[in-house]
DNA sequence: GGTAATTTGTCCGTATGTATT
DNA sequence: CAATACATACGGACAAATTAC
């Protein structure tokens, strides 16, 4: 049932790629393998080199086939490959906190990865970190909304001696004050309890339940270069994301 | 600095294309505006029509511009908009248990959404669904992993009744049974305590924090169709994601 | 290693169709 | 209806990459 609407009226590259991409779908040319050249398309189909190019050009941008100067095209996938995507324009919007809350910066240290510390920020133990504990309040009546552990490399250090009326996130200050991306996010969701330390901070008791919520950012050029861990005590915090099919 | 390598020997329709996408993130051209017309274009830079096209072609992917026959090419974005994109292949990556786990079924029956549940559900108070209540245990220590409650749109109820010796999820069970897909997926994350009903499945204390994540699938042509509702308790489970950035 | 043949990449000019104004 | 502007299609030319001899 691919063939859906046999009645619209197709273009002449629509109605190649149709076919081809049926034959692709059929197994007729097995993954690795070539197409027949553009030149012996051109006469299969009786269409101009152009018609043929733009049907193939769809088709590379299904992840289909690629092509190669002097070679040939050939399939790469017998199927075009979904993605699910994550309806965000940015990773500032992972964690939407409402504007009328700010973090409130505790104690700024630098610390030697120990071996607990490192499984967690899945570093070296050798490796220095600047460890920022702060807390998110809101703005009017300060309650507390979560707890942060933050761990910047040393040389973004600068970013926690910024003033920060806005209440912008950790990663967007490095990305505005030193032009640094990231390009990937590794998050990770469990519950944990609140423990001797963080009860009186967040105001609850000793092992009320809580949200954690670890962020490690990265990038190709910094490696991994902010991990955040953030408690947010039972009703204070839900996670939500939209995820949508995507095709390339 | 978006000019990068000047060095590098650009081709025509690349160098077109760097000139426009200067001009449209300098504000030559506001949003809404139309580029000059593809004729226009080709005198300017001397260029044939074919070669304008395919710079246009680029900014068109990169959600640049938008074109009309008969109107004009104009303007929808300053700059190429990023998406975040999570890295799975499909839905069913969204929740992955262990392969030597699998789903026992209690209950089902047929409700109609009290106000609370239709608040849970997002849908009318009117609309009637199949109620699956089961829970996941791993295959070999029977030790229960989650609990879930399923809530089915009555036309695909003949999920419920299939052997699921693989450990299905009841996503790609109904894909398979009707071959209906999810094109969107909601997802919510928080924290909640176990309660009287859980206590004794789960085998932990009434009060025990745990996790819930509630998914809701849906499609255009069915609308919602399958919402369910994991409830993991503390240590057993974390939700993990990867998230990549993006050029359209 | 070098040359020739093959194949895709880029570019041109033209003609016709289709949607909008 | 007419003019305008993008969409599709054709055929030809040369460049660049790859392969085979």
């Amino acid at each position: 049932m691919t063939t859906s609407k046999q009645s619209a009226k197709l273009t002449r590259y629509q109605l190649v790629a149709q076919v081809l991409r049926q034959e692709i779908a059929a197994g007729t040319y097995g993954i690795g393998q070539c197409l027949p050249t553009e030149h012996e398309l051109c006469q299969r189909f009786s269409a101009s080199r152009s018609t043929i190019r733009k049907a193939i050009e769809g088709m590379r941008d299904l992840g289909l086939v690629e092509a190669r100067s002097g070679y040939g095209t050939f399939v790469i996938s017998l199927q075009p490959q979904e993605k699910v995507v994550q309806t965000l324009s940015s990773f500032e919007d992972l964690m939407q906190y409402p504007a009328e809350t700010y973090r409130k910066q505790l104690e700024v240290r630098t610390i030697k990865a120990s071996p607990e510390l490192a499984l967690m920020l899945q570093s070296s133990t050798e490796r220095e970190w600047l460890w920022l504990q702060a807390m998110r309040l809101t703005q009017y009546s300060q309650a507390p909304i979560s707890w942060l552990d933050a761990y910047i490399a040393l040389e973004f250090s600068d970013v926690v001696g910024l003033p920060n009326p806005a209440g912008a996130s950790l990663l967007k200050q490095i990305q505005d004050l030193y032009g640094v991306q990231a390009a990937n996010a590794r998050v990770e969701v469990f519950v944990t309890a609140i423990d001797e330390k963080l009860s009186e901070p967040l105001g609850v008791a000793r092992g009320t339940p809580a949200l954690a919520i670890i962020r490690r950012y990265s990038n190709p050029e910094d490696g991994s270069y902010l991990v955040t861990r953030s408690v947010h005590p039972e009703n204070r915090f839900r996670l939500n994301f939209d995820l949508e099919k995507h095709l390339p």
